[in-house]
This record gives structure tokens, sequence and C-alpha cells, in this order.
DNA sequence: CCTAATCCCGTTGACGCCCATGTTCCCCCA
DNA sequence: TGGGGGAACATGGGCGTCAACGGGATTAGG
């Protein structure tokens, strides 16, 4: 296998009896490879989602926040939503972390995550939401490709 | 764990018999880092909650003040509310403050306080407002995020 | 003298750390 | 080509540590 330094495909693991979960191999070797012990993780705004990564994650978001006013309402909300509303996920020595209300309340996530690569982030899944939403996504592009070829002359 | 010298992430603490709560561990460790003992508060001008940090929350409304005219009458007012109305939190050996009356009343908090991270700073809320801001803040920042995406050509 | 703030110590529950087991997949060899 | 032997990884559980919490004791202040 090759050196990947991104989060790439998508695995399902269980939650055992203490609340923890096995993050992907494949992932912690990303991590690894970004020198992380830590996960930054956030409740993604439009999905069912958890979206976790290093601190790099954070720092996106936060070059939006240059306007260092404390009265702008924009980049206070933005502040409340990734300084104020994030978590922390501590990977164990064997590469666990454990599942908070944090993330089970957005999430849905019961006694199983699905784990999937996003690139420079990774997010975490209820399976069957994951199931819903790859369904949905898939229409999309077919009906975004039909509508591009329909208007496209033969 | 690694370095962080910003206030992250979020905690609910219990208030005790004799008011007093524990500022989260990992607050007081980025403190540390400052080297900070005591806690400067001021009551947050558009929501109900504490702004706590240290004497470099002054100086970022200081900097504010410093770019308008002295005889302004909004300069003068904010030299009274960051000079005038804030508050001292001091902690005790194990990580506690006591709740004052001047964070209850502005706050609404009874029993239970919910810190929040901000970044430079950190906050106090009531879990229930809390949770109202939050869901208004996710709210404004979809709605943001959808207008963007409606804007933005296919 | 009474109230309130500060210090100190014990308890408890959650979480981090460690070791053991099971399972799957892959490679090597018969 | 099919089976044996690992290796890598997911999973299960014991145990120690630390942060949050409760309460008593001591000190300061009015």
């Amino acid at each position: 296998m090759w050196r990947v330094e991104r989060f790439l495909s998508n695995a399902v693991n269980r939650i055992d009896a203490k609340g923890r979960v096995s993050v992907p191999a494949h992932f912690r070797s990303v991590l690894q490879l970004k020198g992380l012990t830590d996960l930054y993780a956030l409740q993604s705004i439009d999905m069912a989602a958890i979206d976790a990564g290093g601190m790099d994650l954070l720092e996106r978001f936060e070059h939006r926040l240059a306007d260092d006013d404390p009265f702008n309402r924009t980049s206070d909300d933005m502040s409340f939503y990734v300084h104020g509303d994030g978590a922390f996920l501590k990977l164990d020595g064997t590469g666990r972390i454990t599942v908070t209300d944090f993330i089970r309340e957005h999430t849905g996530i019961t006694d199983q995550v699905h784990f999937v690569g996003r690139g420079h982030f990774f997010q975490m899944w209820s399976p069957e939401r994951f199931a819903e939403h790859r369904a949905q996504v898939r229409a999309r592009l077919l009906a975004q490709r039909e509508a591009q070829a329909g208007a496209r002359p033969a």
C-alpha cells in the first residue's frame, strides 16, 4: 500500500460496552503522518454527522475570523460554533475514542459508527443515516449530470 | 497531550452549597500557560453570558478604544463598561470560583454553569440559555451557508 | 460575635492506560 | 490451489489516576 495523507474510503466499527469505538487504522495512519494525537470534532451544520480532524480543521474556520471586532455578529457566531461548540476526541493507546452524547445526539448513533473519509477531515455517521445521505447524494449527482447532458447539444 | 493556548470546547459543572463551581481543568491549564491566577469578567452586552479571561480580554477592548475619539460618547460608554463594570474572579486552591450575584443576575444561572470556550476568553452560561443561543447560532449559520450555496452557480 | 471567604482533606465517578482475546485477511508454502 | 501460519486490527475488560464535588476547619473582616 502507498502513502496517503488524506482521509479516504469508509468503514463501520462497533461501539463496545464502555462506549468506545476504534478509529479505522487507515485514518489513524493519516493522523500519525500529520503528527496528531488528539482530534477536534464539530457537529456538522447541515448534516447529521460529526466532522473530525486535527487542529488544521479549526484553523480552516479561524482564518475567516480575521475581523477581531467583538461586536461583529457573523464573526461572533462563527467563533461560538468553532470554539465553543467543539469537542476533543482523545485516542487511547489502541486507537479508540469514546462516543460521547455530543456525538450521539447529533448523529443518532447508538451501537455502530460509520467512518467516512472527506479528504482533509473525516466524518462519523450512524450507518442508517449514512446510507440515506449516500443515496441522496448519488441522486443529486445523477440529476445534475442529466441536466447538463440535456443542455448540451448532441 | 499537546499545548493549547486557546479556550476550546465546553462543559457544565455544578454549583455546590457554598456557591462555588469548578472551572474546567482544561481551561485552567490554558490559564496556567498564560501565567494567570486571577480572571477578569464582564457581562456580555448582547448575550446572557459572562465573558471571562485574563487581562488580554481588556486589551482587546482597549485597542478598540484607542482608535476612537476620547470625547466620543460611545468611546466613553465603552470605557465605563470595560473598566468600571467588570469583576475579578479568584480561583481557589482546587480551581473553583464563587458564583456571585454579578454572575447570577445577568445570566440566570442558578445551580449549574455551562463553561464555553471562545478562543481568547471563555463564557459562563446557564445551561438552558446556552442551549437556546446555540440553536439560534446554528440556524443563522445554516441560513448563511444556504444563501451562499444558492448564489453559487451549480 | 457573626458572617463570609479561604484552605484542606476525603469521596466518587469518569476516563486514560494497559494487557488479553478474537477475527479477518493476506502471504507463503506444500 | 487450497490450507497453515501469521500479522494487523478490532474488541473486551481490569485497574490506576485525576478532576469534580462535598463538607469540615481555620482565618479574616465587619
